[in-house]
Parts: C-alpha cells; sequence; structure tokens
DNA sequence: TTGTAGGCGTTATCAT
DNA sequence: ATGATAACGCCTACAA
C-alpha cells in the first residue's frame, strides 16, 4: 500500500522523528542523513499524510477565504483566489473556500461557526467582513489569525490595503481635467467600505478642480450592472444631466454604459464612463473602459503571504500597501461644448 | 479547551462508538439516546476533529477541482466552482481547487502528483482534462474516482455533458434563419473537445441552410479576447468577409465586436457576432451578445453530487446530461441586403 | 441497541 | 544529532 514515515524510516535506516525532522525542515540533521532520508522517500514515492500531520501537529495547514456570497462569481474574488493559491502552494498550505451570508442575521456567529467546524489556521477576509470592526475584534478575543484585504487601514495589521480614496480622486481630477464640470457618482452598497472611500475621493476631486458637490449628482447604487443601469437611468433623466459618470465599480459602469447606449449616446463623445476595479470585462467592452486598476491576484498572495508569517510567529506579518493605477482608455474624453438639454 | 467525542460521551453517559453513530448518522440509536448525545453536543459546542476523521476513516472528505492553469479566472470555472461549493457543503465535504498546466510535459503525472500529494476522496475534471482519454484511463487504473464536466459523452460515466455540437448547430440555425449566407467561424484551441464540437456543429448549421463550407470562413482562434481580435481582424480583411462570425466563447466573440467596431461596422447591421457559454460579461457588453447559454452553476453542482454519489458506492454516479439555451440578444439581427465590398 | 479495544500516521516530549 | 514512546481524536472491527 502507500508508504508511511516508519517504512522510510526503516529504509534509511533511522527513525521516524529523522524522517520526520527532514520532511519539517527542521535543523540538527546531518547533511548525510538527510541525504539518505530523501533518498528512501524518493524510492518509496512517499508523502506525508495531511490529516496525521494535521491531528498530530495540531494545525489544519489551512487558510480560508472569507467573501460574501452573492459576489461569489466576481472576477475580483476570483483573481484574489488565484493569488492565494499561488502563495499557499508554495507554503504548502490548503486553501479554502468560504462564502458567507454577510447580509445574514448574524454574521460573525456564522464566521465562528465556519472556524470551528473547519479549523483553519487562519483566514483572509474582503470587503465587507474585512471591513466589519466588530468581527475583527471577535476575531481577536478568539485569538484567531487573519489577514484582511480592504482600502481602510485603522483595525488591519495583517494584510493588504488600497487607497481607493485617493484613487477616486484622481478619477475626478483626470475627468476634470478633460473639462467636465458635471460629474456624477453612481455609489456603491451601503455595507461596503468601498462605498465610503470612493464617495470621500470623489468629493476630494470636485474640491480640488472647484466644483460644487450637487447632491442630485450622486445616487445610490451598488456593485451590480442592474445598479448601474438604474443609477444611470436616474441621472441621465435630469434636466442637467452630467457629462461625465464615475461608477463605483467595472459591472456598475457597464450597466451605465449600456443604458447610454440605449438612449442613443455616444460614448465618449456625449458621454464619459470610468469604472473601478480593472475586472477583465473593462478591457473587453466597447469602448473599452476607463477604470481604477487593483493588483487583485497580487493582493491575494501578499495577504496570504502576510497570514502565513503571522501564523508561524505571532507578531510577524504587516500591512502592505498596494498601488493602484488609473487605466486610462477609450470611455472617457472631453467634455462636449455645450451642457445637453432634453 | 476544545470539546472531544470522549466528553460528549461522558455528558450523554454513552459510549464514545454512540456518540459517532449519532454524528454520522449511523442506524442503530435508539431516539432517546439520539437525543441525549445531541443535547451533550450542543452544550459543549462540540464539532468533530476532521483530521482525525480523515485518519481514522481513511477518507479525506475532500473533492478537488482540476482545471487548466490559465483559465484560472475565467468565468467558465468560477460558476462551476460556486456550483461544486454548494454540493459539498450540504454533503459535509470540502472543495479544493487544483489549477494546473496542461501543457506542461506530464499534466498526467501532475494530476496523479496532486492526488499523491492531498489524497482527495474525489476528482471533478474539466475540459481539456475531462477530455483526455489518457488521463481518465490512468485514473481508472489507480481507482480513483472522478467526474467530468463536457460534451462529449464516450468515456465519461459521471459527470455531466452538454450536447455543444447541437447547440453549434443551432447558432448556426439561427444565423441562417436571419438571412446570413457567409457565416464564419473562429474556432476553440486545438486541445479543447470545445474546439471539435462546435466546429462540427458549425458544419451541420452549415449543411442543414444549404451552404457550402468555405475553409477561408474558419479561423483558428482560442477562448481569448485576443484571438477573437485576431480571428475578426483576417475575417474582415477577406475580399468576400463574412457577414456573421460565431466565435468559439463569449472572450472571444468580445474580441470580434472589438475588432468590428474598431473598424466602424455596426452590430448588427453590417455583423451579427454569437458567442458561446453566456457569461456575466455576455449580458454586459453592448449589444448585447446572442451565445448559448451553459449552465455552469448547476454543472458544478450535479458534477460534485455525482461525484459524492459514486464516492459512497462504486457504481452509483451517473453522467447528466445538461440542457443548453441559445440566448438570442442584440448582437444578432438580418443579414446586410448586400454583401460588404472594401 | 450499545460498548470495548486497537489502530490510523504523524508530531511532541523527553531521553540519549 | 538522533531515537523511543506517548499522545492527537476519531473510526473500524468485534464483542456483548
Amino acid at each position: 500500500m502507500r508508504a508511511r514515515i516508519e517504512d522510510v524510516a526503516e529504509k534509511a535506516g533511522v527513525s521516524m522523528k529523522t524522517v520526520s525532522r527532514v520532511f519539517n525542515h527542521e535543523p540538527n540533521v546531518r547533511e548525510k542523513t538527510r541525504l539518505r532520508v530523501e533518498r528512501a522517500a524518493q524510492a518509496l514515492n512517499y508523502r506525508p499524510n495531511p490529516s496525521a500531520r494535521s491531528l498530530a501537529g495540531n494545525r489544519s495547514y489551512l487558510v480560508s477565504l472569507v467573501y460574501d456570497d452573492p459576489f461569489a462569481g466576481s472576477a475580483y474574488i476570483m483573481e484574489i483566489i488565484v493569488g492565494m493559491l499561488q502563495a499557499c502552494e508554495s507554503m504548502r498550505y490548503s486553501a479554502m473556500l468560504r462564502p458567507l451570508e454577510f447580509s445574514s442575521a448574524d454574521h460573525v456567529a456564522s464566521v465562528e461557526n465556519s472556524i470551528a467546524q473547519y479549523r483553519p489556521d487562519g483566514l483572509i477576509l474582503v470587503p465587507p467582513f474585512a471591513d466589519d470592526a466588530k468581527l475583527l475584534h471577535r476575531l481577536d478575543e478568539l485569538g484567531a489569525r487573519y489577514a484582511t484585504i480592504s482600502a481602510k487601514s485603522k483595525d488591519a495589521r495583517v494584510g493588504t490595503s488600497l487607497d481607493e480614496r485617493k484613487a477616486a480622486g484622481e478619477v475626478v481630477d483626470h475627468l476634470a481635467a478633460l473639462g467636465h464640470r458635471r460629474i456624477a457618482h453612481v455609489a456603491g452598497p451601503a455595507p461596503h467600505g468601498g462605498r465610503v472611500w470612493r464617495l470621500s475621493g470623489y468629493r476630494d476631486g470636485l474640491r480640488r478642480a472647484g466644483i460644487a458637490y450637487d447632491d442630485s449628482l450622486v445616487v445610490d447604487g451598488g456593485f451590480s450592472f442592474e445598479a448601474g443601469i438604474a443609477g444611470a437611468k436616474q441621472l441621465l433623466d435630469l434636466d442637467d444631466p452630467p457629462t461625465a459618470i464615475f461608477a463605483a465599480n467595472d459591472d456598475s459602469a457597464c450597466g451605465v454604459m449600456h443604458e447610454a447606449f440605449e438612449r442613443g449616446l455616444r460614448i465618449p463623445q456625449d458621454l464619459s464612463v470610468v469604472g473601478f476595479d480593472d475586472t477583465p470585462t473593462s478591457r473587453q467592452v466597447w469602448p473599452s473602459l476607463t477604470t481604477v486598476r487593483q493588483p487583485c491576484r497580487e493582493m491575494g498572495r501578499i495577504a496570504a503571504e502576510q497570514l502565513l508569517a503571522s501564523i508561524r510567529d505571532a507578531g510577524a506579518g504587516s500591512l502592505v500597501r498596494v498601488p493602484y493605477e488609473l487605466m486610462v482608455r477609450q470611455s472617457t474624453g472631453p467634455a462636449p461644448a455645450r451642457t445637453k438639454r432634453r
């Protein structure tokens, strides 16, 4: 049957513990012994049994990614997963996906429950979980290790952060530089920190451009295509509609574009549109979408790396600021000469 | 510390084995005893230790999804993952993602290696892995349980299948019904079965419409946006360009649309475009893309369910045929009156 | 219907 | 630098 550590030990003429030392890169093994063990293991095609390892070592070698269920299929999550897998792979850890419902009665309990059941050695949290102070506090209480992927840095100690507010500000700078004065914003969903930061950045940008904040140009949206359509309808129905719309994310921006086209508007000649996230779709639509790139794959990888470091020894692992990038594509252009009237 | 099965047994005044019976839904437990055990477990917040369970039971309660690394972030995979997670969740199994390189020197070895290392109780394979007879044969040899998600049914015993050939035929039927005679195809990448079936279906459709097969209207493409652009360039440069292009998948179709727009063509007035897969993007582009819906989420769920059934008892589990659906949207319309000349 | 004993394959502890 | 032995928490096999 399958080779066990005992078989390897016998074949190499050493004790089980020595084989264990070799496989776990522990010190105190003579080079020569190490080689003998490695050769024996190779010959027997030995692989440590993960369950036994976990049971005896009291670790699961498991990291779980906690994200909001409704966004299970988003490109944002997908890319984070890819990065996370890379990091786990190289550290001989496994990644586990935990789509949970943030909006449920008690999401804190559902996270606790997930921990109790699967016993991961650590968690990676993305918004909105990553921004929930109550949840983080509870995890601290439980002594659970976790990393957050988010924009905010307060409350966060391990993971990645990205200055969404500054990024959103640059979006408005870009539009203002193109001559736009009526710049609208389809805001994100309420429970997301992203909503707040992107909205703040939007206002920062307006201020820098000397444009007065106009309440009617900011509509509650969401992170979905449908939200973008609804937001665009509302904005384009205004007596004095915007010449540029900054949507909270790419999906929503696609909705805005869709509605604009349905009304026969040209992009960017009649309306400029900007998204956020730089999902693959943003390159595939026509005209291609100006947006803010978040290095999601890197974020996933870095968060996992920092988390694993903090698992190895508490106190290790830090919050890594990752760069964003304004991707200027075809969906933004000079403001039309005159504001359109309907 | 954490409650063990022994603690529950003591508190309930029964043996460990009885507790085990209750938690594994085994027969031969009096209702009254079951209740006592459940109450005790509840009180102690007992959760079985997965590692111990796996070690003693010689099962990992793990299912791994094997897919081609380059497509790690595709919407197709993402949706399958979501469905698979649903099924696993309800059966108390865990899902593990295994992006492997199909194009690598020996992908069969890399799958074997993955099995040896993580010891999943079963595998779910998607194309191109699902279509590799050599791999399936080797897995049979090893006695590994697996389910495939694919179009082909030969070689497949457990999993899902979808008649891609018939679906592709219907795409051409749809275009022919709109009056198109010069219908082109941007084919899929060579190692994918998808390429073959969709191409066959394309020819079926032409035959039914009484259109002669024209070699110059079929270009080698791929499943990427870039492949679509390249394919469209080649096709639209023809002296007698097509009035409709059927791309091997949605990403590629988006590339076709992009290139068409770059040349000032209108869709669908000047050119009709069809994709395959019905990814979220196909709804978000403008005009929205006519495509073939594959119920990916269902496929993932069903494949996992069938796999788990076949794990429970060999011989169980079957190949479930899932339905496709032609989603007629805005990217297809009547053929232009005269074929365009350049 | 319920219980007892032994073992799953590894790591931790403590010797040597 | 290396080894012997006892956990780790559960399940299987068999017994009662």
